[in-house]
RNA sequence: GGGACCGUAGCUCAAUGGGAGAGCACUGCGCUGGCAGCGCAGGGGCUGUGGGUUCGAAUCCCAUCGGUUCCA
């Protein structure tokens, strides 16, 4: 039973960020809704000043705001874990190309692949959205980059403490009038209803059944109804209607809460069955609640942006406030600054695809708008500055990477000016020719030419158009640039929204203890067994299945660090380990295969992790981070992790950076890593607070699980990195570290694979050997290859001169031989003749030489080469003003050998297959001109 | 994810499927008071890489690497 309403804006693009639509069927309603004793809490300030006028806001800046928000929710009675914004990269999901809600970097504890520490969490979130980037300026609300505050509660409380403390944190920490506050709920959550009317004491006039807007899902997954809070900004912000309400698209009533519901599970089959765990997610937009507070009429204004305005006004010498038009400029500007800025912060650099490529299309723009307020030199990375002023206390990635931020954008900014100046020549050139050939219109297909290849703005060419007195023709380059839409969309297959993968053994919360750090042996006890999503009893032989054990030395794949291998033992059988992953109470779990015997649940296990394959991985692991330290201090601290992998044949490392690495760059890399392990350091793993960790300087990746301890690993006094995995005790245990490759995976991604001990030990006899052969091809010893190349090429050089002398002489002489062959056709001088052994260089040597000594002629030479007839022929001017053309009689003469050819008229090639025709092949050259000459005749007469 | 375009001398770029070129830079010689001085001579190229089509490929096709650009 699919719910009626399902299509409008559900098919929008958009809708997997928007709060999409549905409509909840009856029976859900009714299942889902729980009886909730009700404890009257209302707030008895409805009824003492009541009207909307005379309110005077407490003035807090942004940055207050956030944090009293974040103080609220840690308070002991509410008692959140807070924590700190996740980078703006989604980690693990393929299907987001930015964290663009407060809950995205949440989504594994919504779904149930992991279980979060505390049940509560509050964060200030970064996110953008990119999708309405048209709107960016011209409205009050659109911003491409945004902060979320929000609270969250994975199967802890639900709708009843969700609404009081919203409301408790408006009107008492923020302290908003109450009486300008109404809510949407959904249509058929009287739940809601209650809470907010008997608990809250809000009347019931001021809750609002919404439907579609009030239902909250994406495809398959977690969704329920949610429930809006909106702020009255009073009647002169409205649009005047009489029926202007909460949910109005004017900018009187402004949505600044929304509280989600999470408690159904959309099934496969659009059913929609209550969840075991419900969760809340809610979100706060930053900067509108900022607006409301500073009482400013939009985001702009506010102390988030409002400094990024100032200083652009400063650089331009224009005035914000002065006109509504140019006012735009200024908050485009502002807003995409802020995204740039935080999105390079995030280790994402301009490019020509994927997150890269936004960035630098809205540098582009804000570049533009620029130019429209008279910056027309690079000034974007100037306010860097100032966004690290606003926000850098809150996010230290922007205060610590300013400098190189700046250097990126200023780069980008630099490169744009040479797109626009190459644009602009080509634009040029267009228009001339349009000119010429006394067009009014400059074709659409050319416009959409000029952006689609050279980025080339529509509005500039159209600008640039008119100044020469050309029009656009704006209507077939729009046509172009729909195909092009077209072209994407039936491209991009839909693959989004959160899976739910609960399956039996979500409810294992048995702990297993890994002891693999110390121990490649140990003996365990099977504390569950799984087979697809069902719990086992046992597992017969032959059989595959999941296993956990209360203890176990099998490392679970995890920060790139591949999974153990090995065998698990027990009286009367024995199973392959396969595979190992992470379970969602974090409990290893081993994949295995029954080689013998059954294995029972209770069975006291005998593991054996493979030993050797583990040696080779933790050399791997220790070296990958000798290798991203390595690359930081080479290129620069702007190095990023984006992924790796530590298997036991190789390690694999990506990293974001602007271009290739230079040989040097790599040798010098190379060589630091390998000075480390040379210095056989000891390797030093300790577990702190997070704090200390952070204090000694070490390096937390993006998306690092910000529990209250974490796991250091020192690797002598060169690298510090919080890591999970498996290392040597002392560097010299790799042995060697050896840069295999480096290549580009995305733009500003480069990646780097090495291979460590016997694999580097494998990769120097490979190269050795190559070393080898080629010493033994010029019969030299290694250590002499390079002279002895050098002589050799030096040698081949001169030979070559040599050779070239020979053959102009040569030439010459055969030259005049050929001169003597010389005989009349028609009334032609007419050169033909085999040369023998003569490639396509001698040939048309030879018939330059010719070409030189006469001047009136038709000379057709041939020769042979490599088995195979070349054939070259000239036609003086006056002879092909009589219609003689080298390339037509070429092209006969070689079809006698069984070949093709062609040229211009005074000079031709052609070749044949058949070599020994070439005689055969130039005596046709006469009869050819005879049949010419014929035909001249023919022609006359006529 | 889907397209478009570009990779030719140190640099900027030419070259209908038919002889790899120009300007600047470089080297040498000569001239010159000076401005980006002038003249002559010369070096420099596996046309990004690897396949294919063709008598013949810088040119057409496929793959790959690097770059630019548009759409999602």
């Amino acid at each position: 039973m699919s719910p009626p309403a399902f299509d409008s804006p559900v098919s929008r693009a958009c809708r997997r960020l928007a709060r999409a639509v549905c409509r909840l069927g009856t029976r859900r309603n009714q299942g889902g809704t729980a009886r909730v004793p009700l404890v009257p809490v209302r707030d008895e300030r409805f009824f003492h000043g009541g009207q909307l006028e005379g309110i005077n806001l407490k003035r807090l800046s942004a940055k207050e705001i956030r944090q009293m928000y974040k103080d609220f929710f840690a308070e002991p009675e509410r008692d959140h874990l807070v924590f700190p914004s996740a980078s703006l990269v989604p980690k693990d999901d393929p299907t987001l190309l930015w964290i663009n809600a407060g809950m995205a970097p949440l989504k594994p504890y919504f779904d149930g692949r992991e279980v979060p520490e505390k049940p509560r969490i509050v964060d200030a979130q970064k996110c953008i959205r990119t999708n309405d980037i048209e709107n960016v300026g011209y409205t009050a609300r659109h911003l491409t980059f945004f902060e979320m505050l929000g609270n969250f509660s994975f199967g802890d409380y639900f709708k009843r403490e969700a609404i009081t403390w919203a409301w408790e944190f408006l009107t008492r920490r923020l302290e908003l009038p109450p009486e300008r506050l109404s809510v949407t709920i959904h249509v058929k959550d009287d739940e809601a209803f209650e809470f907010w009317n008997k608990l809250v004491g809000l009347p019931a006039e001021r809750i609002h059944r919404g439907d579609e807007d009030n239902f909250w899902e994406i495809g398959e997954g977690p969704c329920g109804p949610c429930s809006e809070i909106f702020y009255d900004r009073g009647e002169e912000y409205g649009c005047g209607s009489p029926d202007c309400k909460p949910g109005c698209d004017c900018d009187r009533f402004l949505e600044i809460w929304n509280l989600v519901f999470t408690q159904f599970n959309k099934e496969a089959d659009g059913s929609y069955t209550p969840l075991p765990k419900k969760n809340i997610d809610t979100g706060m937009g930053l900067e509108r609640i900022a607006s409301v507070m500073q009482d400013v009429p939009n985001n702009f204004e506010t102390d988030l942006f409002r400094p990024i305005i100032d200083r652009t006004s400063g650089m331009s010498g224009r005035a914000y406030g002065a006109d509504a038009a140019q006012d735009v400029h200024f908050k485009i500007i502002a807003d995409h600054v802020r995204t740039i800025t935080f999105a390079v912060g995030d280790g994402v650099l301009p490019g020509n695809e994927g997150r890269g490529y936004i960035i630098r299309r809205l540098l582009r723009r804000a570049a533009r708008s620029g130019r429209r307020l008279g910056l027309e030199q690079p000034f974007l990375h100037r306010l860097v500055a100032v966004v690290d002023e606003i926000m850098g206390d809150e996010y230290p990635e922007v205060r610590d990477k300013r400098p190189f931020i700046e250097r990126v954008v200023k780069a980008e900014e630099e490169r744009f000016h040479e797109t626009l100046a190459e644009g602009e020549a080509l634009l040029l050139e267009r228009l001339e020719r349009v000119k010429r050939e006394g067009l009014t219109h400059l074709a659409g297909e050319d416009a959409f030419r000029l952006y689609d290849t050279y980025g080339f703005p529509i509005d500039l060419t159209e600008e640039i158009a008119r100044e020469q007195g050309v029009e656009v023709d704006r209507a077939g380059f729009e046509r172009e640039l729909e195909a092009q839409r077209e072209r994407a969309r039936r491209a991009r297959q839909v693959a989004e929204g959160m899976n739910s993968e609960r399956g039996a053994l979500e409810t294992v919360t048995a702990p297993s203890r890994f002891v693999g750090y110390t121990d490649l042996v140990a003996t365990g006890t099977v504390t569950a067994i799984a087979v697809g999503t069902e719990l086992a009893d046992e597992l017969p032989a032959g059989a595959e299945g999941q296993v956990l054990l209360d203890v176990t030395p099998f490392y679970a794949e995890s920060g790139g660090q591949v999974a153990d291998r090995g065998i698990i033992r027990w009286d009367g059988g024995e199973a392959e380990v396969l595979d190992v992953q992470k379970a969602p109470h974090g409990q290893n779990l081993h994949t295995v295969r029954v080689l013998s015997g059954t294995l029972r649940t209770g069975a006291s296990v005998a593991c054996e992790v493979d030993a050797e394959s583990r040696r080779d991985i933790v050399k791997n692991h220790t070296a990958t981070h000798l290798l991203h330290k390595a690359l930081r201090e080479v290129l620069g601290s702007h190095v990023a992790q984006a992924g790796s992998l530590v298997a036991p044949d190789r390690l694999r490392f990506d990293f974001s950076h602007f271009g290739p690495l230079s040989a040097e760059e790599l040798a010098e890399v190379e060589r630091r890593v390998n000075e480390v392990i040379w210095r056989d350091e000891p390797v030093v793993i300790r577990e702190m607070d997070l704090e200390a960790a952070k204090a000694m300087g070490a390096m937390a990746l993006f998306g690092e699980k910000y529990g209250s301890r974490v796991r250091v690993v020192m690797a002598g006094d060169y690298s510090i990195e919080l890591c999970g995995g498996c290392h040597v005790e002392r560097t010299g245990l790799i042995g060697m570290f050896r840069i295999v490759s480096e290549t580009g995976i995305g733009s500003g991604v480069r990646r780097v694979e090495a291979v460590t001990g016997r694999g580097a030990w494998r990769y120097g006899q490979e190269r050795e050997a190559i070393l080898g052969q080629a010493a033994e091809l010029l019969k030299a010893n290694p250590a002499e290859l390079v002279a002895r190349v050098e002589r050799v090429l030096a040698e081949q050089r001169e030979l070559e001169r040599e050779l070239e002398k020979l053959r102009a002489r040569l030439s010459r002489d055969r030259a005049a031989d050929l001169l003597r062959q010389l005989q009349e056709v028609a009334g032609v001088p007419v050169l033909a003749a085999a040369v023998g052994d003569a490639d396509m260089d001698v040939l048309r040597q030879l018939a330059d030489e010719l070409r030189a000594k006469l001047s009136s002629y038709v000379l057709v030479l041939g020769g042979t080469a490599g088995g195979k007839a070349q054939f070259v022929a000239a036609v003086s001017p006056d002879l092909q003003a009589r219609g003689l053309h080298a390339g037509r009689l070429v092209k006969q003469v070689a079809e006698v050998a069984g070949g093709s050819g062609g040229g211009r008229p005074d000079l031709a090639q052609a070749g044949g297959r058949d070599a020994a025709k070439v005689p055969q092949a130039v005596e046709r050259v006469k009869l050819l001109l005879q049949e010419w000459a014929g035909n001249q005749v023919a022609s006359e007469k006529r």
